[in-house]
RNA sequence: GGAGAGGUGGCUGAGUGGCUGAAAGCGGCACCCUGCUAAGGUGUUAUACUGGUAACGGUAUCGAGGGUUCGAAUCCCUCUCUCUCCGCCA
């Protein structure tokens, strides 16, 4: 959610920046500024009342101590005339902050001055290509060999619960359990705190990160709890810093995070969720960063730099892509999409999506920190994936099928045990 | 699941209807002192919104939300979380 403060002091600003999302927010942050005067003159009127309220309650305490029971009943009768009247502000207070809200909640994030030009993902800017893939061997696709390798059983998995919740067999499983404790090992290193979160959240935490209302539809939701199975771990890590105060030296506050996430997915079909393309539940590896503003776009790098390592170290091809204003995230101001090569499928698949939400997050989560200045000030918040493990298994089985087995990447090799896989 | 006890400021902890936004202690900050010296003194120390150039004001907030009352941290209701005992259990 924007800062309105923000929108108050430079409306034309934000109207500008959003018109790279090729939205025209002008009648809607006019009519918030409007409502916003509404809200604080009422507020006045009533702040008037109340105090009113408070100067009669006070007098009558000292009426009831001289025992003049005459003016008390005096004091009482304006009293009532009075609490309608704030009743009233009151009620007129709550209509217009409901109407701020919902308009507030409309607008998207202003985008980075360096997010791209464009509406379509076909204007996402590749700004880094890393790795090359060579082969003359026909590659097959990830979800034949892991099949025929007994790793990965689709049609158990589908059995059992549904489409999209495979089984990992074997050494099919000990892979991708090897790739969680690379992924959270390597985080570690670089000083994020390690979490494992709940992997169910309440109402009140899917709001707080924006899942309802509105994307109710992406969850799993359990009814007789009300609970909803998280769809990645961002909802109950991000959760932890609501309503917090936090400390300048207690930041940056760097975490990682394992869980599994779960997404209905609903309305996916075909070749986009064939095999690991697309789940319903899968595992993922999740770093978080909240820092002060001046410092953000340094840990986005930072950010970036780290998940090409990450992917670097699997000797994976991959790219990163900045991604223009039309494809940009809701609450983001500058994202970069890392895709790793899938030479089975021959094409990018996503693997992590590394953003700045600047106050955007912190702001809805009232999550402050006290500043040099001794003021209380929404930090920024980050995160990014590192990474979503299935496409990093399914190019790693396409991406090292050497003649009639599987190499491992030599970095996994502590996590697996073993080096390859056989045919 | 059953029974009970609780949730007060950065922390500990007073406070059962009115001068309590909240005692006291600890901690923090500022200044002072310098032969009680790993000490002493004085002051200050919440957040949000809002009026004012400012000085200084107003309103709200004692787990959350309602209610009673002229007036609620204090009484009533609902929810929530924590603790103790019992039950169950990986």
């Amino acid at each position: 959610m924007l800062e309105i403060k923000k929108l108050r002091e430079n409306p034309s600003k934000v109207i500008e920046k959003l018109k790279k999302r090729g939205i025209d927010a002008t009648a809607t942050i006019n009519k918030i500024i409007e409502l916003e005067k509404n809200r604080i003159s009422n507020q006045q009127q009533l702040d008037f009342v109340l105090e009113t309220l408070n100067n009669i309650a006070k007098n009558i305490a000292v009426l009831a101590r001289d025992k003049n029971f005459k003016n008390i009943k005096d004091e009482k009768d304006k009293a009532s005339v009075l609490k309608e009247k704030s009743k009233e502000f009151i009620s007129k207070s709550k209509e217009i902050e409901n109407e701020i809200y919902s308009e507030l909640i409309k607008l998207p994030n202003t985008p980075h001055s360096l997010v791209p030009d464009g509406l379509t993902e076909n204007d996402n800017k590749e700004i880094y290509r890393w790795g090359n893939f060579n082969s003359s061997n026909k590659i097959i696709p990830h979800w034949d060999i892991a099949e025929k390798l007994n790793l990965i059983d689709f049609k158990g998995g589908a059995e059992i619960t549904g489409s999209g919740f495979p089984i990992y067999v074997g050494k099919g499983a000990k892979l991708q359990r090897g790739l969680i404790n690379f992924f959270l090992e390597f985080n570690s290193h670089a000083g994020y705190q390690e979490i494992i979160p709940p992997f169910f959240v309440n109402e009140k935490s899917a709001f707080n990160t924006g899942q309802i209302p509105d994307k109710e539809g992406m969850m799993y939701h359990i009814q007789d709890d009300n609970l909803f199975a998280i769809p990645t771990s961002e909802v109950p890590v991000t959760n932890i810093y609501n309503n917090k105060k936090l400390k300048l030296k207690e930041l940056p506050i760097k975490c990682t995070a394992y869980s599994p996430c779960f997404r209905r997915e609903a309305g996916s079909y075909g070749k986009e969720v064939r095999g690991l393309n697309r789940l319903h539940q899968f595992d993922k590896v999740e770093i978080v960063q909240i820092c002060e503003p001046a410092k953000s776009y340094d840990v986005l790098e930072e950010m970036k730099e780290h998940v090409s390592s990450l992917l670097k170290l699997l000797g994976l091809k991959f790219r990163i892509l900045n991604l223009c204003g039309g494809d940009l995230g809701f609450t983001s101001c500058l994202t970069y999409d890392f895709e790793v090569f899938s030479p089975g499928q021959n094409k990018w698949l996503e693997v992590s999506s590394v953003s700045n939400f600047e106050s955007f997050q912190s702001n809805r989560l009232k999550l402050r920190y006290n500043s040099s200045e001794k003021k209380n000030e929404y930090c920024h918040t980050l995160n990014g994936s590192s990474l979503a493990l299935p496409r990093v298994m399914a190019a790693i089985l396409e991406h090292y099928q050497m003649g009639d087995k599987i190499i491992i990447p030599e970095a996994l090799h502590k996590f697996t045990g073993f080096t390859e896989i056989k045919f």
